[in-house]
DNA sequence: CGAATACTGTGCCATGAGGCTAAGTATTGC
DNA sequence: GCAATACTTAGCCTCATGGCACAGTATTCG
């Protein structure tokens, strides 16, 4: 449960910048390489490889070098640990929903 | 769009600390004070402030002050936008195996 | 009214994120 | 083999973040 908390916050971290969430994006569409992607980007190569190995450390993409060329490609997995989180957050709601509805409809069995 | 993305980006931010996450979590769970919460967490109330300003900066909880509490709320709609964002991910994927999938039944319809 | 409570404001500090330039390394194409 | 390509490493800079202490304000309680 910490562990996954410090996961979580790893995706979270790697997710808040539009950047990378653009990297995110554009490898849904299919892999590609770190020169290729970086085109898209107004920064330089170096400061764009900082957010490709950020989004590697967190999971969100895995990266393979070939020659020269570093294919980057989309950890698709990564993304639900997000769902998860608020499938949980979800589930905290409705549970409170149904003890506030239990609560109006039998206010004896509630009561704080 | 673009501030689309902006929020976006706050939410992320926002949910990128694990007190913060910890505290949408517990808001979850029903409203309370601010002095209430943090007294969940290992540091200071003026720390523990710039948390929940943030939270509130970015739409995820709303507040208010009655007398000398302030009271936290969660504004679940504001979570909505991590969903949708990661829905628009899940349909690009599909969209892409969709066209992998013609690729292999009909190879000279998708062919770059 | 005075003390306790519940924040709130201010200023400081250390760390880390995200950008840059410049130089280096390893592959590939001619 | 030499030049071009595609990163990679190193070092630097600035600003934002998340923490602190300490002092201040506004309510509430006795």
């Amino acid at each position: 449960m910490a562990q996954y908390s410090a996961q979580l916050d790893g995706v979270f971290v790697a997710l808040a910048d539009p950047t990378r969430r653009a990297v995110v994006r554009r490898l849904g569409r299919g892999s590609t390489s770190v020169g290729e992607l970086a085109r898209e980007f107004p920064m330089t190569l170096p400061s764009f490889m900082k957010h490709v190995r950020t989004l590697e450390a967190n999971g969100l993409i895995r990266t393979v070098k070939s020659g020269r060329v570093r294919t980057c490609e989309l950890n698709r997995d990564r993304l639900a640990l997000v769902d998860d989180w608020l499938a949980e957050q979800r589930r905290t709601w409705e549970e409170r929903t149904d003890r506030l509805e239990q609560f109006v409809t039998d206010p004896e069995e509630d009561r704080q």
